[in-house]
DNA sequence: ACAAAAATAATAATGAGTGCTATTATTATT
DNA sequence: AATAATAATAGCACTCATTATTATTTTTGT
């Protein structure tokens, strides 16, 4: 059992922290190219595979969340503690719902039903946001 | 306000037929490509685009539910009450979790916290199913 | 400054899903 | 049963989010 994948050295980047502060400093749950359009205008030789290959870098070290794939899109969370949200089926505006708990206590009752081990718990709503409902027909996320 | 957009007269099918059955026959919750496999014996001249389109079409209708993409695929479910589902994030399989109930409850608190009208509850656990905890490493879904 | 290695830019490639159109199947009507 | 109207499909082109590739640039230790 040789070649153990040894982990590279991780170096410095000006990009990659500014990818990382950028998702923090938002709660709209943003796209990678989200991202990458608010970053253009300060780092103009940015390239959006950078943003993919960051945004996927910092989900899998735990330092930001994926909350899956919403109208097509990926969206990242600054916030990787596990929280309720709300997502709007029209126009996929994602808000928190930081206000109620996650019903933790059904992990352990889940895990008697399935075959598996439970290592997550995800809720949240789904309905329009209240500029869809009103008929606001323009995007707005 | 002329041309009010009038649904076409349904026409029966019989591969679209075979499609619904055989999203309600299983418990997988599978992608269109998987489907699209199964019936493909069974009807040789059948078209993955048919497959799309008629899933889509009991989506829409409330025929059958769509859990989301799981590991790139949209996956559905010929169930469409709403319930709890276990996940696999390693292999990507989805078992039902029948016996909890959702919280429908925090629907109502929930409203109080967002700016919009929940309509949906989606509660779903994450983690590794038992093929994939002991380490099997070829997929099994 | 120099060398080694990690990060990036630019671009090609991938692949799930959709759109388009000629053909086929279904249904109602003779 | 033939006919006509139209819905549904097959086959394939296309879109577009994401990933892979590679030559170049940046970082970091010496």
């Amino acid at each position: 059992m040789e070649n153990q994948q040894m982990s590279p050295m991780r170096k410095h980047s000006k990009k990659r922290d500014a990818i990382l502060r950028c998702v923090r400093s938002t709660t709209i749950h943003p796209s990678a190219e989200w991202v990458y359009q608010q970053l253009k205008p300060d780092y103009p030789q940015l390239s959006l595979g950078t943003v993919y290959r960051n945004l996927n870098l910092f989900r899998e070290e735990g330092a930001i969340a994926s909350l899956g794939v919403v109208g097509g899109l990926e969206r990242f969370d600054g916030n990787p503690n596990p929280h309720v949200h709300f997502v709007c089926l029209r126009c996929g505006a994602v808000q928190d719902v930081g206000e109620l708990q996650l019903p933790v206590e059904l992990m352990q009752q889940a895990e008697h039903y399935i075959s598996g081990e439970i290592e997550q718990c995800t809720l949240s709503f789904s309905g329009l946001c209240s500029q869809c409902k009103s008929g606001d027909s323009s995007p707005h996320c």
